[in-house]
RNA sequence: CGGGGUGUAGCGCAGUCUGGUAGCGCAUCUGCUUUGGGAGCAGAGGGUCGCAGGUUCGAAUCCUGCCGCCCCGACCA
């Protein structure tokens, strides 16, 4: 991609309806654009940025054992009222009627779907376990949006659905997602942390939040700093086999958000030295909700004994348009964002300082085609604009490499290299550049 | 939904109190100079002042109603 070609329209200043950092940076950078109050369009940068996260949330469903379908938007209200949730949503669910005066409403969630779809086919014991997620829009009518994609009114949400025999079956559906979704994390290169959530009326200890570690977070969250440590399981457990330790290990130590928090347990639970306090944002809920949906839709299956009974469910979501600006807050200075790797919109921007004079063209053209042949996913920045300029709008919207081409060190035959994260610079020729950024 | 604010060019703002027909910076366009961290000079274009009524010779400015958006609170991925 050349940029001179692109639209990536950032902006020197803040619009003054943005009033937290990562809010604030998605507007300049050109990612997203309001359309009204918690809707957004997602431009061109952003749209890469959601893609890839999209894509770490599916590869580690599915490493999981998860499956992927898709289910609408759009839902019957018939069906939340054999749920009984339809009166009970209250206003955040937005209701609409089609031409023929039918209830529908725009899914703020999709257990009713779900459950509905396995129903269909899903009758004994021996088709058991399943999940199902799907990534998709939903939307929830806030009183007040606000932190943009943070808390906006449509949002792209990732949920699964477990459905399992019985508890202790269930028990292990949660664990493969609460150790997928440390992985999910970590790759995304957060620190994230699993609190224990309430699980109100339902009970038990099977719901956690997951909450990345941010110092401008809206929640504070107090845990056992091995916890912080401990860190993701990785992809090459055994996700068949009993995973309750890996769990219990990440489920034993102490950690609260302020609402679940009990100092006295805390001090009693963690050394001195050892407790963390710190402030984050909630990406991840999961829980386990046993017959709640089953019972009354009546999803039924057969045991070994060939009486049929509701099939227990737990669900697990993941806020993917929120965690955009999750990783901002998480990771960004004054000059703007600072991707990981692993979800910037692009993977290097090759910096033409003179574009049009042929000498640097022919270098930086060979910079961008050696990169994009390494998978590198570059970005060739032809623009004809000044150097700072250029810099400044790479940093802004948060590049992880540049990689210079000027005058001064063409004519030596060296280019420059500039890593996003640390703003530690090199001078080299084009072949070790190319190799220290694919490194 | 309670409380508070705000709406003037793509973005940031002044002008409103005290009515006289709209301005500044950035961005955009043209030309020249410049070229390693958001350049300089000269010129240009762009706004039914959120919408609808009303008062007035005259309304961005005063009055009424509506709408949008933002902030604080209560609720959530």
């Amino acid at each position: 991609m050349r940029l001179s070609r692109y639209f990536m329209p950032t902006l020197r200043e803040a619009p003054s309806d943005a009033q937290i950092v990562s809010h604030q940076l998605m507007l300049r950078a050109g990612m997203i654009r309001q359309e009204a109050a918690g809707i957004y369009a997602w431009l061109p940068l952003g749209l890469k940025v959601l893609k890839k996260v999209e894509q770490i949330v599916r590869e580690e469903m599915n490493r999981a054992g998860a499956i992927e379908i898709l289910m609408p938007t759009l839902q019957l209200a018939d069906l939340w009222r054999e749920s009984g949730r339809y009166d009970d949503y209250g206003e955040e669910m937005l209701r609409i009627k089609d031409r023929h005066e039918r209830d529908l409403l725009y899914g703020p969630t999709a257990e009713e779907v779900v459950t509905e779809i396995f129903r269909a086919y899903v009758k004994s014991y021996k088709d058991l376990p399943k999940n199902l997620y799907n990534i998709q829009w939903k939307f929830r009518d806030e009183r007040r949006p606000r932190f943009g994609v943070m808390r906006g009114r449509e949002f792209l949400m990732k949920d699964a659905y477990s459905f399992d025999v019985d508890e202790a079956a269930a028990r292990r559906s949660y664990n493969r997602m609460f150790l997928a979704y440390l992985n999910v994390y970590a790759r995304l290169g957060l620190k994230a942390i699993p609190v224990r959530a309430d699980t109100g009326p339902i009970g038990g200890d099977l719901s956690h939040e997951f909450i990345i570690l941010a110092e401008t977070g809206e929640s504070e969250v107090f845990a056992h700093r091995d916890l912080v440590e401990m860190g993701a399981p990785g992809a090459d457990i055994d996700w068949n086999g009993d995973l309750q330790p890996l769990v219990e290990q990440r489920t034993s130590l102490y950690a609260a958000s302020d609402e679940m928090h009990n100092q006295a347990r805390f001090e009693a639970e963690a050394p001195e030295d050892k407790r963390m306090n710190a402030r984050g944002i909630e990406v991840g809920h999961i829980f386990y909700f046993g017959e709640k949906y089953s019972k009354p839709m009546k999803a039924l299956v057969a045991g070994s004994d060939g009486v049929e009974r509701p099939v227990h469910m737990g669900s697990y979501g993941v806020g993917v348009s929120r965690l955009l600006g999750g990783i901002i807050e998480a990771s960004h200075d004054d000059a703007g964002i600072i991707w990981p790797d692993s979800v910037a919109p692009f993977g290097a921007a090759v910096v033409n300082l003179r574009p049009g004079e042929a000498s640097i063209d022919a270098v930086a053209e060979q910079a961008y085609q050696a990169l994009l042949g390494a998978g590198k996913d570059p970005v060739l920045d032809d623009r004809d604009d000044r150097p700072g300029a250029k810099f400044a709008s790479l940093d802004l919207v948060g590049i992880p490499w540049q990689l210079i081409v000027g005058p001064k060190g063409v004519a030596e035959g060296v280019v420059e290299i500039k890593r996003r994260a640390t703003g530690e610079r090199q001078t080299l020729p084009l072949e070790a550049a190319i190799k220290a950024i694919c490194a």
